[in-house]
DNA sequence: AACCTTGACAACCGCGTATGA
DNA sequence: TTCATACGCGGTTGTCAAGGT
């Protein structure tokens, strides 16, 4: 038996989305919240697949966004987490706070993966082109599986595992996280040895780190701990009074004060998307 | 000015996995 | 335990703007 269609496909909009459906998304998750994308299209009146709809919350509508580029901070620790990591885009994300794994994904594709062949890097493996080259076939088998399958090693399936009790901020301040570092910064197989440890005290602490802004009086809800930034249960809060305290922490620098300003909210998206135009001109 | 190419980013697709009945 | 369903992830494609010819 084959897998169900996410959603039907008679009648179901593709394509870039217009400020009038995120006008509407935007409305919905705000009196809603999140829950059951599937039937977030019927009940917020898009003519959309439930999996489009988060997407577009994800990547582009969610009020804890950064827009624009990465900063040289973080296309570091990018790289830094890409040669622990691999392409796991999601737990990249999970460390940079504001970031998508998409945006971090297209970043790495049109950005990174060029300035590390320029340096003589492969991009996939973290070595130096050279050394790749001139090693044997049999010296390039060993380093395979010395070298992460895409990141994946046995290190970094123990911190796989560890995830799942605890927050990947909360695991990276631990002896095995050090232990971790040590043994994939251990030889030349990686510049990014020098490159990581500039960052440790820096980079690790600004983002790594639970810098979260504590808000009293106010729930918080874990599954935004590894934004980075602990926010407060959609469900839990049916005023959304949380939301002004984005304010605290620069919310009107994505334009997300448009969204519950509730005064002319396609004016409002067009700004946003101005803003958004703008930002990354 | 028109057309072509390239780069960047948004969005889609298909698969794996988690979850609940 | 099995099966159906929804969600999340990563790879790929589509779209559009900018630059070049």
């Amino acid at each position: 038996m084959g897998r169900q269609p996410c959603c039907d496909k008679l009648g179901v909009k593709k394509g870039p989305w217009t400020a009038e459906e995120d006008k509407k998304l935007i409305n919905f998750i705000l009196t809603n919240g999140q829950c059951c994308w599937r039937a977030v299209p019927k009940l917020a009146g898009l003519r959309r697949c439930g999996k489009s709809c988060r997407l577009r919350w994800t990547n582009y509508l969610r009020p804890d966004l950064k827009r624009g580029l990465l900063t040289q901070a973080e296309e570091q620790l990018v790289i830094d987490l890409h040669a622990r990591l691999g392409n796991r885009w999601s737990k990249i994300a999970a460390r940079l706070p504001g970031r998508t794994d998409n945006e971090i994904k297209n970043h790495w594709n049109t950005h990174i993966k060029k300035k590390l062949l320029k340096m003589g890097i492969d991009p996939v493996t973290h070595v130096p082109l050279n050394k790749k080259e001139s090693s044997s076939p049999e010296d390039q088998k060993n380093l395979q599986q010395q070298e992460p399958k895409e990141g994946n090693n046995g290190d970094l399936n123990s911190e796989e595992n560890n995830s799942n009790s605890s927050s990947p901020t909360e695991n990276s301040s631990s002896g095995e996280e050090s232990l971790l570092l040590d043994s994939i910064c251990s030889d030349d197989s990686l510049m990014m040895d020098n490159l990581w440890m500039d960052h440790e005290n820096t980079l690790v602490d600004a983002l790594l780190w639970d810098t979260t802004p504590k808000v009293e009086g106010t729930n918080t809800n874990t599954n935004n701990v590894d934004m980075g930034l602990t926010v407060p249960s959609w469900e839990d809060n049916n005023n959304y009074a949380w939301l002004l305290d984005f304010e605290d922490i620069g919310v009107h620098d994505f334009g997300f004060n448009y969204c519950f300003n509730e005064i002319d909210h396609s004016n409002a998206m067009q700004t946003i998307g101005s803003e958004r135009k703008g930002s990354l001109a």
